[in-house]
DNA sequence: TTGTATGCGTTATCAT
DNA sequence: ATGATAACGCATACAA
C-alpha cells in the first residue's frame, strides 16, 4: 500500500519507466547509468520512455544506495574575492568533466563556519570538501578531515593533514621581486608580505628576502608592511601604501601579496602625484581579471587556476572514489610572471 | 548479507543505537525528532547511546523516506551586493527559527543559473527555493514553478506566479522623492529609476514622477538616467551623476535607484568640488551598512529586511508542509525613510 | 544482455 | 509508551 500522506509531487521512478518500455528497472539503471552491455533497440526503448515520462533519478535514493550523491562543495573564505571567484569557475569546469556538481560555501574565514562544513546538513549531501582553510587550527582540522574526503588549497602551511595544492609561494615571491630587481629597482618594498602574519605572507615575505639578498640588497624593515590581520583587500593595499610613501627616500618598487593590494596601492601612488612605474613600479599576486584592466594593467604573478582547480578536483575524486588511507599528497601547481605596465619598462 | 563494497566509513545507524540503548529502532527516532511520548528514563538512555556513538541521522534516507531534508536554497544575483548579503542574513536567522538550513547560491542574473536551480543537482536536496528573479522570464519561471516550492523575492512584477515579498517600491520611491520636496528641492533627479529599464526601476520611477506632480513640479527628462542594463552599482551611479552634472542648472537633490548608486553618486559630486548636502542632496534606497558609515552618511529607504525574511521564510515553509495549489500570495513589507546626513538640513 | 531479489537508513502504519 | 514491519527509489550480486 503507497503511503502517499505527503501531498508531495509524484515523481516517476525507475519502475514505471521500466514498465513503460516494457523491460526490467534493471536494464533502465543500465541506460540511465551509461552502462555498456545494452542492446541498441533496448536502449532506444528505454530512453523514449523516460523523455516521455520526464523521469529523473532522485538523487536520494542513489545516495542512499551508493553512498554517493557526485555533489562537493568548495568552501572559500570570501567569494566575492576576484581570485576565488576566479578558481570557483576553473573547480566547476574541472568537476564538469567527472560529472560532479559544486556547491560553493562562503566561511567569511571563521573557524566557526569551517567546522560546520564537516558537520552541517550540507555536509551529509556531498561526496567530499575543497577547502581554503583560514579559521581552524590544524589540530581541528586533523579531527574533523576523516569525516569527509578533503582537499586543501592555498598558501597555509599544512601538516600534511590532507591533500593539498597550492604554487610555491616562496619561489614566487622571488621571481616576482627578481624582476623588481631586473628593472633597475633598488629601493624594493612589499606590502602584505610580513614574516609575522598569517602563513602564506610569511612564505612570501621569504622568497622576497631571499630575492634581495641573492641581489644583494639589504631588506629593510621602513620597507615591509604587513600586520597579522591586515585586511588583504584594495582597501588594506592602499593604506599600506599609503604609510610606505611617507618614507623619505621613497621606494622605487613594491611587491604586493595579492593583487588587489596591488590595485589599491596603485590608486594611492597616483593620488599622491607620483607615476606607476616610472616613479613606483607595483607587482601583484593571483593575476586577477581587473589586473588586465587597470590603469597601469598590473604585472602579476599568474598561478595556473585551471591546474589548481583540476588538481584539486582529480585528487578529491580519487579520495572519494579510491584509497582514504593512503598519506595525504601535496602537490606544486605552476605559476609565471605577467609582466604589464605597471612595472614595464615605458 | 551487507555490501560494503564501497570503502565509505562505516556510520552508526538508528539500528545501533537501538541495540545499545536496548529500545527498538521506533523508540529512538521518538527520542531524536522530539516526539513527546517518550518515557523520561528511555529518553536518557538513549540519548546516551546516541552520544557515545556518535550517532548523526542520515539526511539521505530521512528525505527518501519523507521527502523533506529541511534544507531551502535562497538564490541571489550577487551574493557581494551589500543588500542581498542583509537579506541572506536574516534569511539565515528566520530558517533557524524552523530549523531549516540554507543553501546560497548566485545567479549572476543569468537566465541558465536561475533555471538550473530548479533542474540541477542540488534542487533534489531542497525542499523549496527563495528566489530573487531577473533572468527568467515569467513564462518560464511560471513553468518551471511546479517543481519546487518557491517565493519570490525583490521588486520585480509578477503575474502571481508564485509567493512574493516585495515593499511597495512606488510608495517607497514617493516618499524618497517627497522628502527632497520637503526640504525645499526643486530641481530633483533620479538615476536609475527610469520607466524603460528593469521592472523595479519603472515603479520607482512612478514613485518619482508621483511625488514631482504631488508638488507641482514638472518632471525634466534631463534629469532621468538610466537605461535598461546599466549596473546598479557604485561605479553606474558615478557615471550616472557625471552625466547629471553636465546640466547647467545643476540639479539640487538626486533619487538613487539604490544605495550602492548613491554613495557612487556621492563620490562624484565629491570629486567635482560640490557639498553633500548644501549643493546637491542625496537619497538612496535600501539601507545598507556602508551608507551608515559613508561621509556623509546616506538619506535612505530602509525595507525592513527582517520582516521580508521572515515572511519569505514562513511562506515557503508553510507551501512546504502546507497547500501548494492555493493561489499564489502577494505580500507587502514595510520600510521606513531614514534620514541622515546625504540630506539633513545642516 | 537482461531479470530477480535484496538492502541502504529512515519514518509511518499497525498493533500492543 | 513502545515494538515489529513495510516502504521510500535506487543499484548491485547473482542468476539466467
Amino acid at each position: 500500500m503507497a503511503t502517499r500522506k505527503n501531498s508531495r509531487i509524484p515523481r516517476v521512478g525507475l519502475g514505471e519507466v521500466a514498465k513503460a518500455a516494457g523491460v526490467s528497472a534493471r536494464t533502465v539503471t543500465n541506460v540511465v547509468n551509461g552502462f555498456e552491455y545494452v542492446a541498441d533497440g533496448t536502449r532506444a526503448k528505454v530512453q523514449r520512455a523516460i523523455e516521455e515520462l520526464g523521469y529523473r533519478p532522485n538523487l536520494a535514493a542513489k545516495r542512499l544506495r551508493t553512498g554517493r550523491s557526485e555533489v562537493i562543495t568548495l568552501a572559500v573564505p570570501l567569494v566575492e574575492a576576484p581570485y576565488f571567484a576566479e578558481v570557483a569557475r576553473e573547480i566547476f569546469q574541472a568537476a564538469a568533466r567527472h560529472s560532479y556538481t559544486v556547491l560553493i560555501e562562503q566561511t567569511d574565514s571563521l573557524a566557526q563556519r569551517e567546522r560546520h562544513l564537516f558537520t552541517g546538513a550540507t555536509s551529509q549531501f556531498i561526496d567530499g570538501l575543497i577547502l581554503s582553510p583560514v579559521g581552524l587550527t590544524e589540530e581541528e582540522l586533523r579531527e574533523l578531515h576523516p569525516e569527509l574526503p578533503l582537499v586543501l588549497l592555498g598558501e597555509r602551511i599544512t601538516g600534511h593533514i590532507a591533500d593539498h595544492v597550492a604554487i610555491d609561494n616562496v619561489a614566487a615571491a622571488r621571481v616576482a621581486t627578481n624582476h623588481l630587481v631586473e628593472i633597475g629597482r633598488r629601493r624594493i618594498a612589499a606590502i602584505g608580505c610580513h614574516p609575522l602574519s598569517h602563513s602564506g605572507a610569511a612564505l612570501r615575505y621569504r622568497g622576497y628576502q631571499a630575492a634581495l639578498k641573492e641581489a644583494g640588497i639589504a631588506v629593510r624593515p621602513e620597507l615591509v608592511t604587513g600586520k597579522p590581520g591586515e585586511d588583504l583587500t584594495r582597501q588594506g593595499g592602499a593604506t599600506s601604501m599609503a604609510q610606505l610613501l611617507a618614507n623619505d627616500p621613497l621606494p622605487d618598487a613594491v611587491l604586493c601579496y595579492n593583487d588587489l593590494m596591488a590595485l589599491g596601492a596603485i590608486r594611492m601612488i597616483l593620488t599622491h602625484g607620483l607615476k606607476v612605474p616610472d616613479d613606483i613600479a607595483v607587482v601583484g599576486m593571483d593575476d586577477i581579471e581587473d589586473g588586465q584592466f587597470s590603469v597601469p594593467s598590473l604585472t602579476t604573478i599568474a598561478p595556473d587556476k585551471a591546474q589548481i582547480a583540476s588538481i584539486a578536483v582529480d585528487l578529491l575524486v580519487s579520495r572519494i572514489s579510491g584509497d582514504r588511507t593512503k598519506p595525504p599528497q601535496e602537490i606544486e601547481a605552476g605559476f609565471r610572471l605577467v609582466v604589464r605596465e605597471s612595472s614595464s619598462g615605458r
